[in-house]
This record gives structure tokens, sequence and C-alpha cells, in this order.
DNA sequence: TATTGTTATACTCTATAACTATA
DNA sequence: TATAGTTATAGAGTATAACAATA
């Protein structure tokens, strides 16, 4: 009897946190074959709702270095996805839109994303996944999570297979 | 009406990764007290269930660069909770167990993952928790997810808040 | 003097590859 | 020749801090 203790973890929180993970890495093979990474992935999301913010305003939202929405930007806008807009009443600041190629882009996402999530709840009914996003969402608001802001844009996910 | 789009993803694949990424940054934290990081704690846990295995052993059970496996045990074996014994059949290889500092060590471990569990799981009654370790568990199996075994050793969350 | 965006720098983390010792 | 472990190196990714332009 080599084990000294009992089975593995399986908690809830284990299991949140490795189908976290495993939802993310999917998701980052996915997006990569429309040449994107999940963090570009969320800039055209918020630019596309809410377009004309600056780029102080998308590194708060994001939770990250204002020195990497620049870089982030740069790459987006030199693929032609979206633009720098001086604002014409505070010359020091940026106004973000999406190009039109952006537009068509980002719909090409929600493609992707709907395919996303059909395939990580195929285990589940529709009624069955109902419930869990009802579950889920309960946790989220009662942790104080924002809905549609993760706080994992600082990392990406490596190859993992 | 400056929204292009509908409203921010809050579907379950959405969900699973702001939750995981979530988990995962709490856990962080509190294992933190015990002043060791997530993959020290996985170490930990793995030696404690199956002694006596080999660093390669670990670095393929926990999908990472035996180079890393190399500075992980340094790290725990000069605090004294684990202990590195030649092998006497093959002499190239180590036999992981961990001393009795590290086995209370993991005691305290595991009574700060009850914790976690908990608070990660206070929005729900009893049988909701358990409702949602059954939804998880069964994407965790039809994904092809090794129990007790997640693919985030590759990064560590950073200081999030 | 404060703020937006930018650039330069340093730091952290990790894998890859070269090396040793055993087999 | 192959394998376990180690070390050295290089690369990716990120934040911090210094800087320029505007307010």
């Amino acid at each position: 009897m080599p084990d000294t203790a009992g089975p593995p973890p399986l908690g809830a929180a284990f299991l949140l946190a490795q189908l976290g993970a495993h939802a993310t890495a999917r998701y980052a093979e996915k997006v990569a074959s429309l040449d994107l990474d999940p963090a570009q992935t969320g800039v055209l999301h918020l630019i596309g709702r809410q377009p004309g913010g600056s780029q102080q305003a998308l590194a708060s939202r994001l939770g990250v270095a204002a020195s990497r929405v620049v870089a982030l930007v740069d790459g987006l806008e030199s693929r032609g996805l979206l633009e720098r807009r001086r604002s014409a009443t505070d010359r020091r600041n940026y106004e973000l839109h999406l190009t039109e190629q952006g537009q068509r882009l980002l719909g090409q996402l929600r493609l992707v994303a709907q395919a996303h999530e059909h395939d990580i709840t195929a285990a589940l009914s529709g009624e069955e996944r109902s419930r869990l996003v009802d579950l889920l969402r309960r946790i989220a608001d009662q942790q104080g999570l924002l809905p549609g802001v993760h706080p994992g844009y600082r990392r990406l996910p490596a190859r993992n297979r």
C-alpha cells in the first residue's frame, strides 16, 4: 500500500481550476486558427462592445500594464483590425475603433466562441448546461467577479499538448 | 448606444475559465501562508500519495520539464520537507520521500485545501455543491482530464490584487 | 503638476540543450 | 548507447520606470 493518504483532490475548487486551465488552453488553440491569442481576443471584444475608449481604459479593464496595451494594440493595428484616432477634445489620448475588417473578424470570433462552448459542454444535456451556468454565475457573483472580465490575461498557456 | 454587439460572454466555457483563474489565484494566496506556491503543493501531494517515485516520474506526472523538478525538489529539500534517497537498485535515480516535517506540512495543506473549497463554494448549499461537482466531473471525464492532475503548473498567477 | 501613450530596462519563469554519472 | 539528474543558456512574457507630448 504505497498510498499514505486518500484519493486525489476532487473538490469543486480543484475541478474549477483544472477545467478552467483546460478551457483556456482549448480556447487558445481555437483562436490561433484566426491568428490571435486570448489577450488579443479580449481587446477585440471590448473595443467591439465599447468603441472609442482609450488605451488606459482598456488597460484598467483588462487589469494589465499600459505598456502591454501598447504592444497589443500595435499588433492589431498593423494588421488593419483596429485604428487609433486622436481624440479631438484631448489630444493626449486615442479613441480605439475596430475597422470593418476587425468587425468581420470579431464576427468569426463569436462563432469560434460558440463552437468552444459546445465542445467544452459536450458531456451535458441542454438542461444540465443551464443548471451549470446558473451555479457558476452564482459563485462568480458571490466571489465578486465582474461579468466578462477574467483575471487570466496575465498569462498565456504554453503549448500543452 | 455605444454597444455594437450584445452582452459580455456568459457561457459555461467562459465562466469556467474565469472561475478557474480566480480559484487558482485564491489558492495561491492561501498556500502562501505556508510559504508555498501551488507547484510546490502539487509536489508534496504527489509524493505524499506515492512515495519513492523518481524525479522523472514526477516531471511526467506534472507535465513539466525535468530541469524544473530539480529546482522544485531543491527548494523543498533545503527546507527539510522531503529527502532524496539514492535508489539501491539503480543509482542513477532518487526515491523521493516526505520527511516527518513534510508530512506535518501536508496535513496543514489539506486543511488549507478544505478551507479553500469552503470559500469558493460559499454561494452554494451542500446539495448544490454536490450537483456542481457531479457536473464538473462529467465534463472533466469527457474532456479526458486525469483526476488530480491539472495543466496549470506551467504558470503562476502574478499578484492580482 | 498631472496624465496618455511610448520606450527602455529588468525581472521572472520556463524549456532546451549540453554535461555527469550510472546503467 | 541510453537514461536520471544537473547545470547553463536562451527565449518568452511582463511589469516598472523613465520619457515626450499634451493638458
